[in-house]
DNA sequence: AGCACGCCGACT
DNA sequence: GTCGGCGTGCTC
């Protein structure tokens, strides 16, 4: 008898190892089982990897002299169940990803590394007998800090998590020795049930409908694709929420799937408060224990809510009921480097492998998810209603070729354009006079995307980049501490002093980002006699928000609810809502409707409408004005008149009679090298060895968007086709034997199986 | 991917 | 004369 071993390495196939002598001798008990962590020395290495099958020694296709034994076994029982070993061998077949590899990003680090599974944590909880009477008055740190292990419930919360959200060890021992809070170690006992904290709200109609969809599915145990397609405000998380409570009172626990670590906590907090039950948070920002943990708890079944990023989707299961993926349309659900899986993909396919629904949450559904519609692979729920008195936000055009963009005097008389009309501005000062805030979606961040030489035409590039340098200032009253910096990779350079092809000093920064529209507005509503801000103007983006809490410390002046400009990025456009705002200026947020990509007016849709979604929450209406220099694009005013469903039926109509996906099947190669010369050989190399298929379109190789990036140049192919199985045998034969060409040796040849942005 | 074996340039 | 450069070949 032998074991098939998944190593991780990337490499498309097995390797056979035998059992050690005193194995072998024992009853068939012993024989490491599949789906455990063995360890075992692979050429001049030792790596652990995972068993996939048992074989006869004669169906072993190496000689037998050249197997060795398994050097020992790492676990009693399987860590990966027949479930988890299917989706591994679904994921390395539809991405033509390898085996191992696979497995090697299922599995957290530390069992990557062999950490035995029964590692014990240090858990904090409150004593049952203390209440908030028991701290003086004075003890506010003391009580702060109690209140953040307050809100994990009577269970508590490890350590790890707890210093993770900002509690200080000292308290811990302080609280500790006052006899308020106690230590235990995570018992193995099953989660007490999940009991209701809050009443649910009141159903409309149309939640209702949803609701009784996924909870008939749950029963049936039945999977059941369903694309939740619900406005802004109309209330998708209520339906999560009285789905998810059938289902954890069945006993089974509902995974939550986010766009980014950014939402998990306020995520979390929305489910804490209607269920008091044992909620795990999953995202990249955690460390190895913590995630091990979260591992664990999902495995065993201890953890009772899921919360995670995509990564979360790829974690075992003890007793999965329920998948829900908010903002299902979002691009970062699609992994962008190495197993480039997309979530919501994953997500079906695990609903489909465990026969429960899986709910699709957005209000800007992408095609993909509206063509699985079409086909009745998914059943559509629309929310069109907010529930309470509050409109969706009316969108409205501005035609910036008519109403030049308002000028702006400098004290020494130089004139200067503000890129906003004076429509706009008017909409603006209106707003703030009412009372109400005003977002304004630009994005850009940093001064300016360009500087130019007016004289000569020269721009300042990144050297080791396709892309202009961005102009930053440090400060930015004085435009002093002047930089220009790179989005694409570190490279940051002093602004020269003159042109440095034509000597000129004329050097102008051209274009519109963040910090030069905050400046811009500082001047237009300024006090004219003081000079003083009228509003206070809040920049939000990723240049104001990276230093620790301030984020928070911005939320938490907006929420105070003062009229104020805010300025932001696409930051601004997942998740966080800004009640007070009633305006919201999108200045020129059309640029995307002329993009190259064919999915630009998609994804640009999807960002104004996200963003429009930030506008009259609450009982206020909102408003919503695009100032754009194309107001005849027919795309565009689909969106604006009919909406966004319209809109990207329109899209999907255009993408049919293009032949486009979804209608047809991407496979994108890239190719990554010192020279552009060698990539784009590489490829061509790559390319004669494809058979020749009719219903394959071939585009490339060309160079890819950006190919220059670090230093690095990039190439790509696209194959197109009719038929995704043809496609997918093609590349089985295709891709290992064109990774294995001459040329390619030293170059990075990446396959990516549906790609977004090409 | 690692890791070692292998054959050519600047050092004690 | 050796240390070490990274080319190439293999891993059950």
């Amino acid at each position: 008898m032998l074991v098939q071993v998944a190593l991780p390495v990337p490499l498309y196939r097995v390797f056979d190892y035998s059992l050690p002598a005193e194995m072998s001798a024992l009853p068939n008990a012993s024989i490491p089982k599949i789906g455990t962590r063995v360890e075992v020395s692979f050429g001049r290495q030792t790596l652990i990897g995972i068993v996939i099958a048992h074989i006869p020694e004669a169906d072993s296709s190496v000689p037998l002299n050249k197997i060795k034994p398994i050097n020992k076994c790492l676990d009693a029982d399987p860590i990966l169940d027949d479930s988890m070993l299917k989706l591994a061998y679904w994921l390395a077949r539809y991405y033509h990803y390898p085996l191992g590899d696979v497995l090697a990003v299922i599995l957290p680090s530390l069992v990557r590394q062999g950490k035995p599974l029964d590692l014990l944590i240090t858990h904090w909880r409150i004593l049952p007998h203390v209440t908030d009477d028991d701290f003086r008055a004075n003890a506010k740190k003391q009580k702060q800090q109690f209140d953040m292990l307050k809100l994990h419930g009577e269970r508590g919360a490890s350590e790890d998590i707890l210093l993770l959200e900002g509690m200080q060890r000292e308290f811990l021992k302080t609280l500790e020795d006052k006899g308020l809070i106690e230590r235990y170690i995570e018992s193995k006992q099953a989660p007490s049930p999940v009991k209701l904290a809050k009443m649910p709200l009141d159903l409309n109609a149309e939640q209702q409908r949803a609701v009784d969809a996924i909870i008939a599915a749950h029963e049936a145990k039945r999977y059941t694709g369903i694309l939740l397609n619900g406005i802004t405000g109309s209330g998708k998380t209520e339906v999560y929420l009285q789905a998810m409570q059938a289902v954890l009172e069945a006993g089974k626990q509902v995974l939550i799937l986010v766009p980014e670590i950014g939402l998990t906590p306020q995520t979390r907090a929305r489910f804490a408060s209607r269920f008091a039950a044992h909620i795990v948070l999953l995202h990249s920002g955690m460390n190895n224990t913590h995630r091990l943990q979260g591992w664990q708890d999902c495995r065993t079944g201890h953890a009772q809510i899921i919360i995670g990023t995509r990564s979360a989707l790829l974690y075992s299961f003890a007793d999965l009921g329920l998948i829900v993926v908010d903002e299902a349309h979002d691009g970062s659900y699609k992994q962008q480097d190495t197993l480039r899986y997309h979530a919501a993909d994953v997500a079906l396919y695990r609903g489909f492998q465990h026969n429960i629904p899986v709910v699709l949450g957005t209000a800007t559904p992408s095609l993909e998810h509206l063509k699985l519609v079409d086909e009745g692979k998914l059943v559509e729920y629309q929310l069109l209603t907010r529930p309470g008195n509050a409109n969706p936000a009316t969108m409205q055009l501005i035609d910036a070729r008519l109403q030049s963009t308002h000028q702006q005097t400098t004290d020494d008389g130089a004139r200067y354009d503000t890129g906003l009309t004076d429509a706009l501005i008017g909409a603006i000062r209106q707003t703030l006079e009412a009372g109400d805030q005003v977002l304004i979606f630009l994005n850009r961040r940093g001064y300016a995307p360009v500087l130019l030489c007016k004289a000569c035409g020269w721009q300042a590039d990144c050297p080791r980049c396709d892309a202009h340098l961005t102009v930053h200032y440090n400060n930015q009253a004085q435009h002093s501490h002047s930089y220009l910096k790179c989005h694409h990779c570190d490279w940051q350079a002093y602004i020269p002093a003159a042109c440095p092809d034509c000597g000129s000093q004329n050097l102008d920064a051209k274009g519109m980002g963040t910090t030069r529209l905050s400046e811009n507005l500082h001047a237009i509503f300024a006090n004219p006699q003081t000079s003083k801000d009228l509003y206070p103007i809040i920049q939000i983006d990723r240049d104001t928000t990276r230093l620790k809490n301030s984020w928070e410390n911005i939320y938490q002046r907006i929420n105070e609810g003062k009229p104020a400009i805010l300025v932001g990025t696409q930051m601004v456009a997942k998740g966080h809502h800004f009640p007070n705002v009633t305006l919201v200026c999108l200045p020129n947020a059309d640029r995307g409707f002329l993009s190259a990509d064919f999915r630009s007016p998609e994804h640009t849709a999807q960002l104004m409408v996200q963003v429009a979604g930030r506008a009259g929450r609450g009982d206020k209406a909102g408003r919503v004005l695009i100032q754009t220099l194309q107001p005849d694009n027919e795309l565009l005013l689909k969106l604006v008149k009919d909406g966004y469903l319209s809109f990207a039926r329109e899209l999907l109509q255009e993408r049919k009679i293009m032949g486009l996906p979804p209608y047809s099947y991407a496979a994108l190669i890239r190719c990554e090298g010192k020279t552009m010369a060698a990539t784009t050989q590489a490829l061509k190399d790559a390319i004669e060895l494809l058979p020749t298929a009719h219903n394959l379109a071939v585009l490339g190789p060309i160079d890819a968007p950006m190919s220059k990036k670090n230093s690095r140049y990039h190439a790509q192919v696209l194959l197109l086709a009719k038929d995704r199985q043809q496609l997918h045998r093609i590349l089985n034969q295709w891709w290992q034997p064109a990774i294995a060409l001459p040329s390619a040796k030293y170059l990075k040849l990446t396959l990516d199986i549906d790609p977004i942005g090409w």
